[in-house]
RNA sequence: CGGGGAGUAGCGCAGUCUGGUAGCGCAUCUGCUUUGGGAGCAGAGGGUCGCAGGUUCGAAUCCUGUCUCCCCGACCA
């Protein structure tokens, strides 16, 4: 069967990935190394992430700010692991002027920074600044703030989305009174992101607790949300850290009790970033390109007219007008839906695969015939080809499409939901109780994740489990909150197994 | 950051070994034909061959450096 995008997933999954980003013109290179260009549509996505994101936390009371790109070096010099974990792949800015010298702009050497600034990478340190100076009593607790930013991190391998060299995310953080609160906003989240990632993205996830070697760095305990792709690796789509007092320790951030002392205050930090676009993609791509759930497509339902140059073109624009108004008058998942009747200049069937590539949840093509009929041809971006592998056209009479156009975006959403968590379940394999069979068990193509039984080691013990894991290409993904209690021996160790954890290849 | 591959028209590629007027397919534009579906024929436009040096009468081609991308590894909230 023909397909849209020139490499299949079967074929070379990673070139297909790819693939999908150009032709579904989501992003591009930029010529900085690691650093890409977001295009409309991969932005619009960003967009709608954001807006639905946002409104999460605003109604979790968490409000937003923002702080500065650039923190000065001193401020990471002062929580030891939070050195350790990001200094190996900080930009660092030295000078604050150019000069010509022998035609060429350099730094310069008169204008060098007394202290050199680092571009955030996350902004932990600056906002416990902030928190250290808003946090005088027990009555300013919880501080609940967010920020919508940049980051930079000098990777060594990236990958568009994945892992860039700057990103586009949200950080939220906070400042509790007790380890308590902390540890209930660290959950709250979680939960948030695991919700947004099945409702919005329709992405099933994996939520759980990070093991120590994978810990955020400077944490006392790291959450996340674990999504698998349709090559069976684990994609960390969101994380939630609990960060006990260590860095309101070193930034100063305490509080006066009821009693008149002073106390440290518990702190927490979580983020998602334009990472998911790639899990999206890689969640419910196909060979024809993007699949984008209505939720978080731009547009909802695209309207193409098969214009000819001929005179019924008129009669066939004011039609799709009239359909992209009314269209646009219905609501879907509480909001207005999002219409685009797209006239520009060009050969609908052109514009018809574009829109495949690009995933737009409906496709309404309208002829003259239609236009006669009062009909409009409709295609599911989820359902493109029927059994004959034609494209499932569906020929409908104009009035019962309106009718229905919501109700089948919110379809759409839940078919793309189904699929997907269908097959995250199906490949999560609970039977694997012994080493070798462990390692078996990720021979094949495509292999899914296991879940095995673990004393959960930690120092030399951990570091002997990871060393297994790493010959084998696997790392530990998270021990999953809602697993079923651990009963028998740990697979690694041969000790008595305390939860349970997942294993995988990962992104 | 180590090993491998690549960069030539918007996209995909040939040409590089063996230096001698920069090519092919798709896309674009024009005309004619066609018309429920990714059309056909004819013609046209479009490239300082990633960038910078060097060798040479002459460099896409040889040499040196450098940037970017892809794959594998190391690293990775």
């Amino acid at each position: 069967m023909k397909h849209a995008l020139p490499v299949t997933r079967e074929q070379d999954f990673a070139a297909w990935y790819q693939a999908v980003i150009s032709e579904a013109d989501l992003a591009e290179e930029s010529g900085v190394r690691g650093c890409m260009v977001i295009r409309p549509w991969g932005y619009g996505i960003w967009e709608r992430i954001q807006k639905l994101m946002d409104a999460r936390i605003k109604d979790a009371g968490v409000d937003n700010c923002y702080f500065p790109l650039f923190i000065p070096l001193s401020f990471f010099e002062k929580e030891a692991d939070h050195v350790d974990g990001f200094a190996k792949e900080m930009a660092v800015v030295t000078h604050h002027r150019l000069k010509g010298i022998d035609g060429k702009l350099v730094p310069d050497p008169d204008s060098k920074l007394e202290e050199p600034l680092v571009v955030r990478p996350t902004s932990e340190t600056v906002i416990g600044q902030a928190m250290s100076r808003w946090v005088q009593s027990w009555r300013d607790l919880p501080l609940l703030v967010n920020q919508w930013a940049n980051v930079v991190r000098w990777e060594m391998r990236t990958r568009m989305f994945l892992r860039t060299s700057e990103f586009l995310w949200q950080e939220g953080h906070t400042a509790h009174a007790d380890e308590a609160d902390a540890r209930r906003e660290t959950m709250r989240a979680l939960e948030m992101y695991r919700d947004f990632a099945e409702s919005e993205l329709a992405m099933p996830v994996v939520t759980g607790e990070k093991p120590e070697n994978e810990r955020f760095p400077g944490a006392v305990a790291t959450f996340s949300i674990e999504a698998m792709m349709q090559d069976g690796k684990a994609l960390q789509a969101g994380t939630s850290h609990y960060l006990g007092t260590g860095f309101a320790d070193a930034a100063g951030i305490k509080y006066q009790d009821k009693e008149g002392g002073q106390q440290l205050c518990h702190t927490t930090s979580w983020g998602t970033s334009t990472r998911m676009i790639g899990g999206v993609i890689m969640v419910h791509g196909d060979d024809d390109g993007l699949r984008c759930p209505p939720q978080i497509a731009p547009h909802q339902v695209v309207i193409v007219p098969m214009l000819r140059d001929a005179p019924e073109d008129d009669a066939i624009i004011a039609y799709c007008e009239e359909l992209a108004a009314a269209v646009k008058a219905l609501d879907a998942f509480r909001e207005p839906v999002r219409v685009l009747f797209d006239k520009r200049p060009g050969k609908a069937a052109n514009k018809r695969w574009a829109w495949v590539k690009k995933g737009a949840p409906i496709i309404v093509e309208v002829g003259g015939r239609d236009v006669a009929g009062g009909n409009v041809s409709v295609l599911r971006r989820d359902r493109l080809y029927n059994e004959g592998g034609k494209l499932a056209s569906a020929i409908l009479p104009k009035g019962d499409f309106i009718a229905a156009a919501a109700a089948t975006l919110t379809e759409i959403q839940a078919s793309l939901f189904a699929e997907a968590k269908a097959r995250l379940d199906a490949n999560i394999r609970r039977d694997v109780s012994d080493i070798g069979a462990l390692a078996a068990a990720f021979e094949g193509k495509n292999p899914g994740w296991v879940e095995v039984e673990w004393a959960r080691p930690t120092g030399a013990a951990l570091d002997k489990v990871i060393e297994w894991l790493k010959e084998h290409k696997l790392t530990l993904r998270n021990a999953p909150l809602d697993a079923a209690p651990a009963s028998g021996v740990c697979i690694f160790t041969g000790g008595q197994a305390v939860e349970r954890v997942i294993v995988g290849r990962s992104y």
